[in-house]
DNA sequence: GTAACTGCAAAATATTTGCATCCTT
DNA sequence: AAGGATGCAAATATTTTGCAGTTAC
């Protein structure tokens, strides 16, 4: 697990109000290294939770740099927690994704630095997304 | 404009009937240079074809190695024309897509390679996407 | 002629919005 | 107390499926 901290930890140094659903959402996000879907955190969560609730959190969280999306081949959304230096304001996302076709999980490869990449002239990039699909560990 | 071909061409290569709803939504793909969502394409060509056959059609252009899906920050699907060289079993995307922040506009820029990346153990790629956004060449 | 393509209707799924109520601070 | 969070209902958007009729080859 690559997240030390807990939901309240968290809901705090972001300034969140603590809410019950709030919290569920974020344990599940720490207690899975892979990126969840809203579908799946709708169907791990405690289900007095409505779905319009965890739509409006995660855009929360989205909004208050907890979390990032996670592209997806299948043009599905996921989701998985930021690194700690992500703020509102400050997103500085090079982002190695991997997808296993296998087990279909998707993981951030916070390791892997994308190489400097030379654009055509007059190209400006801001952020970078690399989706890797293959085999992961667990499925070789 | 990247691809020379015209609708007629494109169908005959990969063994595909002639409608005129696949040659408007063709037209569509070899007009523009940038990537195109289903309701792009619904706007935008003869409205005589109903949404459902388009739906069909661009899954059939995926399944023969017609188009490729782009991935998009929002996670909306967009689709794209391939290379020449894909076909239906033999698909080799290491694509670059980027993404303009300002006019909106997802192109592919075929002649950037991806640099060898070296994944952690026991990983295997197979494809590889990476997604770059910012400011494209007309909007800086 | 026949398999493939299309249009229409409808179902299934996904996401957003409005509003009244409740909860966190 | 006040603004934010929630639940419910409903609107909107997206994608899929079934079936009957039409078309490409």
């Amino acid at each position: 697990m690559r997240h030390t901290k807990n939901p309240t930890q968290i809901l705090s140094a972001y300034g969140m109000r603590h809410t019950g659903c709030r919290s569920q959402i974020l344990e599940q996000f720490i207690y899975h290294d892979f990126a969840l879907s809203h579908n799946y955190i709708e169907s791990h969560i405690d289900s007095k939770y409505d779905r319009v609730t965890i739509y409006r959190n995660l855009k929360a969280f989205l909004d208050k740099g907890v979390i990032h999306k996670v592209l997806d081949d299948e043009g599905g959304i996921k989701y998985a927690l930021c690194n700690d230096a992500c703020t509102e304001h400050d997103h500085h996302h090079n982002h190695v994704h991997f997808k296993c076709e296998k087990c279909g999980k998707t993981i951030c490869i916070d390791s892997l630095k994308i190489p400097e990449i030379s654009l055509p002239a007059n190209f400006e990039a801001k952020e970078l997304n690399l989706l890797i699909q293959g085999t992961c560990d667990e499925c070789t």
